[in-house]
DNA sequence: GGGGAAAATTTCAAGCCTGAAATTTCAAGC
DNA sequence: GCTTGAAATTTCAGGCTTGAAATTTTCCCC
């Protein structure tokens, strides 16, 4: 293998470092602050994002998880209050998730600490790095 | 909050979306490609870095995931014969895990196609852009 | 308007993952 | 040599995650 491709995998390998690194941070603040987990988080913010609601389809894309995951998290969600499914008037194989109002409590509560955490972690990286950053990653995600 | 904490946040946002996908990919060419997942290759390439072998707890470390998950996916694996498990000499309560012969071909395999496979994956980033990327998230690891 | 492909969701089995508790072993000080 | 605390591992319950199969509904073409 040529030595490109060799320092694309390391590249990999410690974004992936980095990432799980964060994620665990993430996680561990919520599970001690607020007795709650990324996943549930994950599909808070995204419903957060979307307050006419979405469809399950709609947000196992957006989550960029399987369809039945999506199911078994909004279930947990669901019977907690925090979430709300309704059946589409318009196609009745469509379901629309939505927060309930005690879960946008619960989130933006949740968020604001999520985002101090956040801003914790990236400490050391200033405006410009941001700006590479970001732009480096917009053409990672592109196609 | 103030607006470089909102930025921070967004590219954490983006981050873990190009993380996931390229995650998602990887999964999904050992499963078509080679009949595994992630979680066992991960455990492989550790082992192959350390071919003397390592504990479970320095396993763990490594991989940035619990003891008791560590321990899983080394039972799987060694009930395949890819992983051997053996009592340290000097520390009775120290197990040491590493490749049997079978594991050692077989990784090297994956390895192969899974260097390929990130190759295609971030074939949109140059050298500079490796060299600013791999900068940038040296620091994102430190502390 | 009927038949069949495609879409949306759920269900399920199996594997992944965490955090806490239990077990065994070691180390250090007395 | 004992005791007490710390370290390494496993076990366990419960939640997360996937991919495939099953179900229901829609769409489209004839």
């Amino acid at each position: 293998m040529t030595d490109l491709s060799k320092r694309r995998l390391k590249m990999w390998v410690r974004l992936l470092a980095v990432t799980r690194a964060s994620e665990n941070h993430l996680r561990e603040h919520l599970r001690v602050g607020h007795d709650t987990t990324l996943p549930r988080f994950d599909v808070m913010a995204a419903l957060y994002r979307r307050q006419g609601g979405v469809s399950m389809t709609e947000l196992s894309r957006m989550l960029l998880v399987s369809n039945g995951n999506a199911t078994a998290v909004v279930d947990r969600l669901e019977a907690d209050g925090q979430v709300r499914r309704t059946q589409s008037a318009t196609d009745r194989r469509t379901v629309i998730v939505a927060l309930t109002p005690a879960g946008l409590d619960s989130f933006e509560t949740l968020a604001a600490g999520h985002e101090a955490e956040v801003g914790k972690l990236f400490a050391h990286l200033g405006d410009a790095d941001l700006e590479t950053l970001t732009e480096i990653l917009k053409r990672m995600g592109k196609k």
